[in-house]
This record gives C-alpha cells, sequence and structure tokens, in this order.
DNA sequence: TTTATAATTTAGACAAGGCTAAAAATTTAT
DNA sequence: ATAAATTTTTAGCCTTGTCTAAATTATAAA
C-alpha cells in the first residue's frame, strides 16, 4: 500500500509514450481524441486512462480541454522512450536485426523494469545518442540530445527532418522552396540519394519529389 | 479469432513454469496446493488457471486429482525456461550483472515473445548450454542436455552435483564415502577449490567438509 | 446567435486474474 | 467403517483496461 503509488502500469506507460510522442510538434494540450486514435482504443477508453493518469500526477488535465503531461509524466516517458530505444541499437548492432524489424520486440522491451539493466545496457552499448532510425536516445536524466540543425545533403537515406532555415537566403531561392511547398517546420522525408550527382529523391507532404545537390546544400533541417 | 487460440498470456506462462518445476522429481500428477503455493496465490485461483491450461491442452486435468503437463505443455515451458537462462547468461556475461541478481530482471524478460530474438540471443552467447548457477538451458526444440556425469574435480567453483557414482570401487573408498555420509543421490555443493593441492571445500547434509584431489578424482557426479 | 456537427465524458458491461467464504471430495485417523 | 481433518472446487465479488450507447460540452455554420 506504500511504494505501489509509484508503480506505473504496461498500460500507463504506452499511454504516456503517445501523449509525449503528441506533445512533440505542438507543445500544445494532447486531445483525447489524438491519443485515442494513435493508441488504436476509443475516445472512452482514452478518457479512462486520462484520468488515471491524472490521479497520479503524470498529467495535467481538464475535463473537454486535453491533457498536457507534467514533469514527472515527461519523465516517466523518457525513461520509457529512452530503453525502447536502446534496445532497438542493441537488436541492430548485437543481434543482426534490421532497423525495420526491431520495432515490435523494443516495444515489449521497453518495459522491463531494472535500473541496473537499463545503465548497463548503455555502457555495453557504448552510450549510443541515436537509435537505428536515427531518433535521438534520452539519457538517464531523461533529458534528449537536441539534434542540431545540419544540411539536407547530410542526411541520411530513409530518415526524417524538419526544415529549420536556410543558407541561401536569395529571393530566387526561397521562391524555389514556396512553389514547391518547403517552408520552416516542413517535413522531409529523404527516401534516397543518388551518389552521382548527389540528388535525392524526398517526400514532401506525401507528395515524392526531386531535389538537386544546390538546393539541398542550402537547406538547414533538423532530424527527427 | 483465428490464432488468438494459440496465445499464452503472462501468467499462464508463470503457470506453466511452475508445474514444470514441480514435476521435476516425481513425474507424478501436481497438485493444486503446491502449484498455488509456488506460485504465491491462492488454491482457488490455482483451481480458474488449471482450468483456462487444460482448455488450452497445456495440462491434463482431472477434478481433485491435479495436472500433470502435455507435451504441448512441456513445450511452451521449456521456451520459457529457455529464455529465462539465456537471459540469465546474457546479464552475467555481458551486462556485469551477479549470479544473485539476475533472477528478477529474467523472470520479466523470459516473457519477451520473439523467436529471433531468442535465436539470435543464443548465437550472440555462443550457444550456452548452462545459466550462471548451472542450469542447464533448453535447446531450441525443448530438450534439456542431460548433464552427464563427470569426476568432482571437474565442478566448478559454487556450482551443486548429485553423486551417481565411483571410479575406485575399492571397499576403502566407499567406506570413506560411507564414514562420510556421500551416496548414491547425495547432494554436494562446490563451496571453493584450493588450487595448490586441488582440494575441495565443499558442503554435505549442510556440513562443511573437505575433500581432497584423491577423493574427488574417483568420485562420479551429475551437475544440477 | 441559434443550430448542427464534432468531440468528450458518463454509465453500464465484459474478460482476465485474483480473493474470500462456503460446499464438496478425498484422506487420515480412530 | 465412520468421523475428523485436509484438499479442492464452486460461487460471488473486486480491479484493470476495454467496449458500446447515451448524454453532455464545444465548435462551426448559417
Amino acid at each position: 500500500m506504500y511504494k505501489l503509488l509509484k508503480m506505473v502500469t504496461l498500460s500507463e506507460e504506452n499511454y504516456l509514450k503517445a501523449i509525449f510522442h503528441l506533445s512533440k510538434q505542438d507543445s500544445q494540450a494532447v486531445s483525447t481524441n489524438a491519443i485515442a486514435r494513435k493508441m488504436e482504443t476509443k475516445a472512452s477508453s482514452a478518457t479512462d486512462m486520462i484520468k488515471k493518469l491524472s490521479e497520479k500526477d503524470f498529467v495535467a488535465y481538464q475535463k473537454y480541454r486535453g491533457v498536457k503531461l507534467t514533469n514527472n509524466g515527461r519523465l516517466a516517458a523518457a525513461a520509457v522512450i529512452r530503453k525502447h530505444r536502446l534496445w532497438e541499437v542493441f537488436l541492430v548492432d548485437k543481434l543482426h536485426f534490421s532497423w525495420d524489424e526491431v520495432h515490435d520486440v523494443a516495444e515489449q522491451l521497453e518495459h522491463i523494469k531494472s535500473e541496473k539493466l537499463t545503465q548497463e545496457l548503455d555502457s555495453f552499448l557504448d552510450y549510443p545518442t541515436k537509435d537505428p532510425h536515427g531518433d535521438p536516445i534520452p539519457d538517464s536524466k531523461g533529458k534528449i540530445p537536441s539534434t542540431k540543425k545540419l544540411l539536407l545533403t547530410k542526411v541520411n537515406q530513409s530518415q526524417s527532418c524538419i526544415c529549420v532555415g536556410v543558407k541561401d537566403s536569395s529571393s530566387e531561392f526561397l521562391q524555389y522552396l514556396d512553389k514547391y511547398n518547403i517552408a520552416l517546420g516542413t517535413n522531409i522525408d529523404v527516401l534516397s540519394k543518388e551518389s552521382y550527382d548527389e540528388s535525392m529523391t524526398v517526400k514532401i507532404n506525401n507528395i515524392k519529389r526531386l531535389i538537386s545537390k544546390e538546393v539541398a546544400q542550402n537547406l538547414f533541417v533538423k532530424t527527427i
């Protein structure tokens, strides 16, 4: 009856993770429907769980107004994500998994509770900062290494990034970007890269496009 | 609705494991109370679960008569035990856990469902046949390596074994064994080994004794 | 600013696992 | 061979996490 209060159930961890991911983009409150959609459950179930999380001080909740993670909740979510991503690195680096096979297994491993296990695994993997998909791994304090901006040319195949700035700020370049709906905050998925001319195929707003070396050299992005 | 029939829940796996361990000694039916005791639940809960396991053809159950594992159940239990012991090896060999710290974590890891993970882990650990406590690791077909007899001299520190025969069958030697209560089936815990004279300190019937190289060289045991 | 639509919450139910108390079957002891 | 003691099962209830249907609140449209 004492430290049971600190217990986080498997389901709670999954909801926290979902809310954390939904909070990323806009730091607004996250809606019940958005959570239900992400968790593949019904809104009523999400409401139920939200109440429990609120009870345990993992989220700040106002009826009909959605939720925000508390600091508490953010730390709990980061801890789960940290484990998920460390296990992904383990699977790929040590057990010959390919990057597209790891998700389901990591989804199970992320719930294993052992501080020592997590720390030792981190050390065993040599303190990686990114998982096999390029996503940053939170440190043991829950801090997520801020992925600093880099030129689009530097982004690897099958990585996603967000446009955060331009190197060439000429109006010609900005007009080009405008024409193809590339703006600050636009999401860019790098599908493939052509080594011959350093051009790349990307997906922007669900539309595939070819981007030349010249353009990629002048676009700052942040990997996600 | 289709392959859900094959699903084994976490709780079911734990009961199967318990029944498996209880079956080891005598291959008699295992009683409801014994199961409840091992699982630290009440007999009524055990009965409920037994019905589910019977329904799924993991145990043969006759009311008031206890249960026996079916072949199906034996395989399922062995698979869980295999994972448990492989993870223990991983924790000790790769993550600096000591042999007495691994149990709780392995208890969680044993339920991770991924055939590939288990196989790759096995390979990564170089196909170990024993866990850090010396218990045998079932192979991928559920077969448990029968620990074959070996001379006591070959048994490692902090391993346990059972006396299964003698090399020297002179009456002098047998009388010596008799004097110190060593018989077929006697349990011997090897506490430490002295490299200088190859003598060892052992525990027999809860009594510590020193055993000389000459004696250890003539005693066949089976590790457990 | 009403009204229609969409989002959210509440109420009531269900399955899994567990518990308590009581009933039934089995064993042990007289 | 019965009675007493023990083991096992049944019945009914609880909690977690889920669902459907209905009620309520917010938001968008006219």
